[in-house]
DNA sequence: GAAATTCAGTACCATAGGGTATGGAGTGAA
DNA sequence: TTCACTCCATACCCTATGGTACTGAATTTC
């Protein structure tokens, strides 16, 4: 009574690609590449999409929807004061969302070679910046301010995929938590 | 008595291989491509080079021998407290730096599909890592702390690369500017 | 001036990849 | 049973690309 394994979706497909990009790079999202490692033949693909740039846009409009939408209704969700909620997010980010975070680093990469894709990063990195910004102004009274360090934990979470050096005098978890820490270090006393 | 400008150098070859990558990735660094766009065909570049990984060898040579050596020495040259060489390494990297910039994103995105790649970026990131945090030290006592507000500081400067937001309450120069006084606004007084 | 060297053109081979057209096996409904 | 629909295979076309072998012109060197 189960649906037959061996029959391929839609999804399938968009699952393997959405992995390819990650480890390989838009480039290396080919047709012909993931039919091989599907064990089927392009006469599938082309039974599940019109072209290759239907299957990237429906990798893209799955990413759309699972966007930090997701993580932004769960802090707030959760709750708290505006730090607490600042490293729930954080928690998310850097526990949960590794494979999240590969991914939109080969979007990003995408995104500097197609002008499409940039505009559709730039939308979503408005979204989290403002989100961001919104529970640093509760913090800081100055909108500079929280824009910096709004921009400053952005820089976090994309630096804790970018960079490649090792650290030597503590856990990756400390050192993240520190750097945390040395962006909530000069909160002023609430008025 | 000018050397005839017709005539292309491996240097020629390497040069524009770099753009390509910066613009395009690794991917498109094509032995036909950069043919032409040079305007000759591809006996040329086999008289220059072995093959295409003779190319991409040179171009990453080439990446280490001006890599960020200069910056250290130019910073060291002119000198100062901990804070104003810091200070003034971001304004070389930010204002000076955005083609290198550019080009290190493109190394990196080689990197996570490439062992090797990645092997030589780690290295390059652990030797700024280790100048950024020898000058935090100065400041910090606590080499934890020390680490932390280098890897801060190193997030920065490859988020304003990666961030695609755009700034609403201050310009890029002055984000960044409160971005590092933040970083050393908790500056303890020197023992 | 002849020979060697430098540099690029031409022709060719092989592979990977996007895309099309069509056939065919399985499945469910009439 | 027969028809229609779903899903994939096969065969084929075209282009892009890495790579090799050979040729040819210009320049330098002797």
């Amino acid at each position: 009574m189960d649906k037959p394994v061996s029959k391929l979706s839609r999804e399938d497909w968009i699952d393997l690609a959405r992995k390819k990009l990650s480890e390989e790079g838009i480039d290396k999202v080919s047709i012909a590449g993931l039919a091989r490692d599907l064990s089927v033949t392009k006469g599938s693909f082309y039974w599940h999409f019109r072209d290759r740039d239907d299957l990237l846009q429906a990798m893209l409009a799955r990413w759309e929807e699972t966007g930090s939408e997701v993580v932004f209704s769960e802090v707030e969700r959760v709750g708290g004061d505006p730090i607490r909620r600042l490293k729930h997010m954080s928690d998310i980010v850097f526990r949960r969302y590794r494979d999240q975070l590969n991914f939109e680093m080969a979007l990003r990469e995408w995104g500097r070679k197609d002008p499409k894709i940039l505009q559709i990063i730039r939308q979503e990195d408005e979204r989290r910046m403002d989100y961001m910004k919104g529970l640093f102004a509760e913090i800081y009274d100055d909108p500079k301010i929280a824009e910096a360090k709004a921009w400053l934990l952005f820089s976090l979470y994309v630096g804790e995929i970018i960079i490649a050096a090792p650290m030597k005098e503590q856990s990756r978890e400390e050192l993240l938590w520190n750097c945390l820490e040395s962006l909530f270090e000069d909160t002023p006393a609430k008025t």
